[in-house]
DNA sequence: AAACGCCGTTTCGTTGAGCGGAACAGCGCC
DNA sequence: GGCGCTGTTCCGCTCAACGAAACGGCGTTT
């Protein structure tokens, strides 16, 4: 499989450092792993995996247990995630605006957006009640899915949205959209209203109202949720949605996108 | 600065993946910036961190605004985040730990680790409480201030606490301790009873009690601590270090550390 | 409007850094 | 004790990465 090496017409990078990217990304699917399984894996000798390791453990990307020999991800990438996250700017921009909203909802705000085909959380905000909804920061989930995942899903070009459309369209609850046409028509309705809704797709118990946050060029650059346990979330779906959409509108103008195109 | 090039006698490592390194925690520091500022702050050529960027950038670690040609980080460092944080075994070790902890307190509870010589969160766990205190995961602290801070040092081995005892302490609020001898005889008294206090030291208004997670060498590998707004936290005090030197003591022990040896 | 300066990007010949097969070393298990 | 499995190290060859310099795009200056 190698490498994405289809035309690559731009500038070429530097082998090893794509090599030393995918020994940190075979990480992310499970550790702790030892030098042959990897090597075995990428379809690199022992030698190179070995020495690239030592590289990361140096600047402690990866952490190497002395006892097992066995080598995972290491605190560093904490610290490069905190910067990220710091200097994101549609986070900075949707700060504020989630506490709004968490403020007159007395519900969860939730921050998303696109990477690598699939949708990623990447801030929230938590009111406080004793029960309340909370996601895990940079875990991320399939398009077809959930409140935020249909927003994303909705305002993709046709090409990606068709893409995401296509079976198998694996259930993660009972409520979960499997049947293509019918997520193609949920995904025209929830363009036409402006948010999505989900009311336990991706989560069981767990209600959600969702809008994107659009570009000048209309594409969407993250979406807003809003999203609480189910019972007490259902009547309220209502109101928090006529906010919500308010509120990422708001935003949208902010990026470039027109007043009201829609 | 450049790297910690003493001795290394250890397997050496690949140029260009500790250089990829460096480009990266560039960008921890500040971002987005230019091929040329980065170039000349690293003291490499101008082709070179263009080819490491546009590897970097194949792999989403880094982003490339087309509009203003300046790179930041990207998306995919929260991806490893996210694994590190989700394999780490003193977190999920301690969560349950923590649950408690926040349960019979009504305070938040913290997790740290140690660092590149700073102190790390790691996770939090917070009350449902309207008024709470909340910390940032991933941002780091110096060693000198703040009960989870002074926790660590206290039961770091002699050389290390000598060293992040030395002047200057930069004062962090009024009441960080910044007399080296002062902050030493402290160290010793928290030594002694098995937990940190910290009355605003590290950030005003806010209370903490913090006691370490202890290896089977008696080394800290991680330390909890309980935090609050300063007013209502004081009365808590006497309880809270109770239970929670009880809870670390426990944890202690699923880590190897020997029963009761202080 | 032409010239300049600064940026990111690309080129290209040279070279030494990194590759990998193979040998070594440590460990647990038949 | 020998086998099979690790992770680690060695070392000569090679080609991939380096870097100076040229390029081209953009904004500001003259």
């Amino acid at each position: 499989m190698s490498t994405r090496a289809e035309g690559a017409p731009a500038g070429r990078g530097v082998a090893s450092v794509e090599r030393a990217s995918d020994v940190l990304f075979c990480f992310a699917a499970d550790s702790p792993r030892g030098v042959t399984e990897i090597a075995s894996e990428l379809g690199i000798s022992k030698a190179v995996v070995h020495r690239i390791l030592t590289s990361l453990v140096q600047r402690d990307l990866v952490a190497l247990d002395p006892a097992t020999r066995l080598y995972s991800l290491g605190p560093a990438v904490l610290e490069l995630a905190a910067a990220y996250r710091s200097q994101l700017d549609v986070r900075a921009l949707a700060l504020d605006t989630m506490r709004d909203l968490v403020q007159s909802t007395d519900e969860t705000s939730t921050l998303s957006i696109l990477h690598n085909g699939r949708r990623v959380y990447v801030d929230q905000v938590t009111p406080g009640r004793e029960v309340k909804m909370t996601v895990e920061i940079g875990s991320s989930f399939p398009l077809h899915a959930g409140a935020s995942s249909k927003a994303f899903l909705a305002w993709l070009p046709p090409d990606e949205r068709r893409r995401h459309t296509e079976p198998p369209l694996a259930p993660l609850t009972e409520a979960t959209i499997v049947s293509p046409s019918e997520l193609r028509r949920e995904l025209d309705r929830i363009r036409e209203q402006g948010f999505a809704v989900s009311l336990g797709e991706r989560q069981p118990g767990a209600g959600s109202v969702a809008a994107p946050v659009l570009d000048e060029q209309l594409r969407p650059v993250a979406v807003l949720s809003v999203c609480g346990p189910l019972q007490r979330f259902k009547p309220e779906l209502a109101a928090v949605a006529a906010e919500l959409v308010g509120a990422t509108r708001a935003l949208s103008r902010k990026l470039g996108a027109p007043p009201e195109p829609d």
